[in-house]
RNA sequence: GCGAGCGUGGUGGAAUUGGUAGACACGCUGGUCUUAGGAACCAGUGCCUCCGGUGUAAGGGUUCGAGUCCCUUCGCUCGCACCA
């Protein structure tokens, strides 16, 4: 068999599409508003160590989707670009002077290179990349627009700080106490800080999330992360002070058992209330708290510590005298900093009262007080005015009941903290604000954007909280714009999630010079009809671009509430690593493989083959320049559509794609036999509508896998007969085009077609000639399939069942025997009930 | 702990509304061709004591019929995590 020339065809139909600018898209206004369609790709942040084997997944995916589309008419818009600024190439350049700019201008040029490799129909003409200046112009032009509606303020807040980053960091990119980024252990550090005001927007967020076509465990995710919680606030009135304690609680109608109160360390009135005797107790415990990082409060949650204050409140609905005390289970960042602990209803309350013998009141009948905290609904009492009510019942009344004596508030809160806007680092867009010593805070004129990142020797960032722009001194000095005396710039610069926050917007219109984007583009074809990426951005980067779009929107400078109507996760690729028996893992190349057996070669261990992720450590890792080199960019691309579901994350193996690349040697053997015009078997033409009715329906609802699998079928069929029929071919490339366009685009040229495939007309089937004349009818007693039965298709039920008793084996089954019931389900089966 | 999801051959995975479990592919076995094959082609391949039985994590339920629906348990993955 021939080995198809797939490096030769790939090399030059690449060239042709490159050079025809064959996917370049222009505003058409003869295409209709449904015609249109914006497929997006999350863009990707151009590493050091290029293209992985995730990132050509959701591209092929969204590859295939549109060059399907395109052949279906659409006028499919579908851009690339990068995601240039961020903290590596600054690092690297820390390392070794190089400066970031040009570090990532060769990645960018790698990736891009990489990128193309696979064939993928991007219309390149609108790339954008995040760091040059024409994009960050307009970054730092939205800014403006939000720190104009006062949506940016400058804050001095103890903040999440990346040692090793030197950098503080936002909540979202903190994972268990760890830097997101580079795993260091977060510090908490009081730091001058840029914070955009998202939980102004915590509720459009949630509502926006119910007309959105996204997975629910997406939306939960981000649900999750918004954390919104209704409640009330309640004031509890100090017994010797005229001070009050405000806390927040869900369950304001467990009032009557709350028995003790509890403040966060650093609450305000932590100090003013403790008396005397409590002082050095609760300045001791004050002190170790703050020494605690985040994850050492964390991890010693079981185990509830805190101090008493020496002070009293007053409990607002009996007037019981309860004692205050402060604990670090109560987080200063959340509703009001204190809480009414109500230990009978509240498992950590519940805890601490068990822990300081503090008395549990039981007010909610339903549970075992003295073994757990009681969380569920159930039967007021001990509750004066609730007694008797459930849990809803009593939280409405209860409300009503503070609000009228003015003790309480209906309230809402949210889990969402407002946005760190800040990195203390080079490589980022410089916030467009000026510090004035009499005019305060002053905004870059916009005709002055952008404003530029100095050229500097020493990207080292100063540690004290300021960023390296701080040390350039002719960047720092200004005049104020407003006073015109001297001021300075600010000097932190925007976080990396800036420049992703609107690039969708400006690959609509990357050249305009006067606008973000022209109002034209953004309607022409806004909103993302298909957004594919990585679940890794569930809340950082989806939750944050959803935020500049709704201040955009607000702003009437785009004309839809929500960005990516239609959102899709791409799965992991994952990859086999091996197992000792104490779960410790191997590198791949310390184990040899015998038969299916694994064994770590220095030791002799038996290992387990398991699923784990990728890693430079595990020596795991694929590079898809060697696999694209050996079998081509076609068959890297469909081995990756084809391992698995796209949603669900799949392990990496060499062996399957081999097996994919086998089938396109056997659909390049093909086109190598004997072209005919004759009319085809009949059963090749039956399997030919069937495959595109399979392919069809399966790329349209992005389920690669199956679609492959069908085309599959076809080709084994067709591999049964000697010749290449036309009739069959033709339709088949069309097929086959989005998958291996570069096949698709050789073998319709052989085809003789001079114009190129990639704008063809997607094949239509014939549904009469998909289905079968003849149906295999099983035939079952009790529900076990006893007998199978060649039937013409359509048979009629009463015709079925004839059939079936004529059938001996059901004859001899049922010999003697009552027949209950019979039922026949046309082309299925018969199934005879029977005793 | 809370939220979401998933458990199907040796492996990746298929299975419209509940209707023949294991499509397609890898691997394996046998064969053809070949100087050779880690190439290609053809055939076979869930398991068992192979007549027949049995089988979709385990147990139970609904149904004529359950991988699919319901309940319980176990296991795994992801996200959040003292959020009052």
């Amino acid at each position: 068999m021939s080995k198809y020339p797939f490096n030769e065809i790939e090399k030059k139909w690449q060239k042709h599409w490159e050079e025809n600018e064959t996917f370049k898209v222009k505003e058409d206004p003869s295409f209709p508003k449904e015609k249109r369609a914006y497929i997006l790709d999350m863009f990707p942040y151009p590493s050091g160590a290029g293209l992985h084997v995730g990132h050509p997944e959701g591209y092929t995916a969204t590859d295939i989707y549109c060059r399907y589309l395109r052949m279906k008419g659409i006028n499919v818009l579908h851009p690339m670009g990068f995601d240039s600024f961020g903290l590596p190439a600054e690092n690297y350049a820390i390392k070794t002077g190089t400066h970031p700019k040009v570090t990532t201008e060769k990645n960018i040029n790698h990736f891009r290179k990489q990128i193309k490799s696979l064939g993928f129909s991007y219309d390149w003409s609108r790339e954008v990349s995040t760091h040059s200046s024409e994009y960050y112009k307009w970054t730092q032009w939205i800014f403006l627009q939000l720190y104009k509606k006062g949506l940016a303020y400058e804050a001095e807040t103890p903040i999440n700080w990346c040692p090793d980053c030197l950098t503080g960091l936002a909540n979202e990119e903190v994972k268990d106490g760890r830097c997101d980024r580079c795993g260091h252990q977060v510090e908490r550090r009081n730091t001058r800080q840029w914070i955009l005001k998202i939980t102004d927007y915590a509720d459009k967020l949630l509502e926006g999330l119910e007309d959105l076509d996204w997975s629910d465990s997406l939306k939960a995710m981000q649900r999750n992360w918004i954390g919104r919680s209704e409640g009330a606030n309640v004031e509890f009135k100090l017994e010797k002070t005229d001070d009050s304690i405000e806390v927040y609680t869900t369950r304001p109608d467990t009032l009557f058992g709350a028995t003790y109160m509890v403040l966060a360390p650093e609450h305000s009135l932590v100090e003013k209330i403790t008396t005397a005797d409590q002082k050095d107790a609760v300045e001791k415990y004050i002190r170790d708290a703050s020494m605690k990082s985040d994850m050492e409060r964390t991890e010693l949650a079981k185990d509830k510590s805190g101090v008493f204050t020496g002070s009293y409140a007053i409990n607002p609905v009996n007037g019981d005298k309860i004692p205050v005390w402060i604990s670090d289970y109560v987080l200063t960042t959340y509703g009001t900093g204190a809480i009414m602990a109500v230990p009978a209803h509240d498992q950590r309350d519940w805890e601490f009262a068990t822990k300081f013998k503090l008395p549990i009141i039981e007010v909610l009948k339903g549970g075992d007080i003295t073994a757990e905290a009681f969380t569920g609904d159930g039967t007021h009492i001990n509750s004066g005015f609730l007694d008797n009510m459930g849990k809803e019942e009593a939280i409405d009344y209860m409300i009503n009941w503070l609000e009228e004596r003015k003790l309480g508030t209906k309230t809402v809160n949210y889990k969402l903290r407002d946005w760190i806007f800040a990195r203390q680092r080079y490589w980022g867009e410089p916030i467009p604000l000026v510090h004035c010593p009499s005019c305060g805070i002053v905004p870059v004129p916009e005709d002055q954007l952008p404003i530029a990142l100095p050229e500097v020797d020493d990207f080292k960032p100063a540690g004290n909280g300021e960023s390296p722009l701080a040390k350039v001194d002719e960047f720092v000095r200004c005049k104020c714009p407003e006073c015109g005396e001297d001021a300075k710039r600010e000097t932190i610069t925007m976080p990396q999630w800036a420049g992703s926050c609107w690039y969708y917007l400006r690959y609509l219109d990357p050249k305009n010079e006067n606008r973000f984007v022209s109002k034209e583009a953004e309607d022409y074809w806004m909103p993302v009809d298909l957004y594919v990426g990585g679940t890794e951005h569930a809340v950082l980067h989806l939750l944050y671009a959803r935020f500049w779009h709704k201040i955009l929107f607000d702003l009437g400078l785009v004309s839809h509430k929500e960005p990516f109507q239609r959102l899709v996760n791409q799965g992991m690729i994952t990859a086999y690593a091996y197992q000792r028996k104490n779960k410790s893992l191997v590198p791949t190349d310390e184990v040899k493989e015998d038969d299916g057996n694994y064994t770590e070669i220095a030791t002799g261990e038996k290992l387990e083959q398991v699923i784990a992720k990728m890693s430079k450590s595990l020596k795991n890792v694929e590079n898809p320049d060697i696999m694209i080199d050996q079998y081509g960019a076609d068959s890297f691309r469909m081995y990756e559509m084809f391992m698995g579901p796209f949603q669900v994350s799949k392990p990496w193996s060499t062996k399957g794609l081999s097996g994919v690349h086998r089938f396109l040697n056997r659909v390049w053997n093909v086109t190598t036999r004997e072209m005919t015009d004759e009319k085809p078997p009949a059963e090749l033409t039956k399997v030919l509508h069937k495959t595109i009715k399979k392919v069809s329906h399966d790329t349209d609802g992005l389920e690669f896998n199956t679609a492959i699998a069908q085309m599959m079928i076809f080709i084994n069929e067709v591999f049964k007969h000697d010749k290449c029929y036309r009739e069959l071919w033709e339709p088949f490339t069309l097929l086959i085009a989005p998958y291996a366009p570069h096949m698709g685009e050789e073998m319709w040229q052989m085809l003789g077609h001079s114009e190129i495939i990639a704008f063809e007309d997607w094949p239509a089937w014939i549904e009469e000639l998909t289905l079968d004349d003849e149906k295999e009818v099983v035939l079952q007693i009790n529900g076990k399939v006893r007998s199978k039965m060649i039937i013409a298709a359509g048979t009629s039920r009463e015709e079925l069942e004839k059939m079936a008793f004529e059938n001996e084996k059901i004859i001899s089954l049922t010999e003697g025997k009552n027949i209950i019931k019979v039922i026949c389900v046309p082309d299925k089966l018969v199934n005879i009930v029977a005793k």
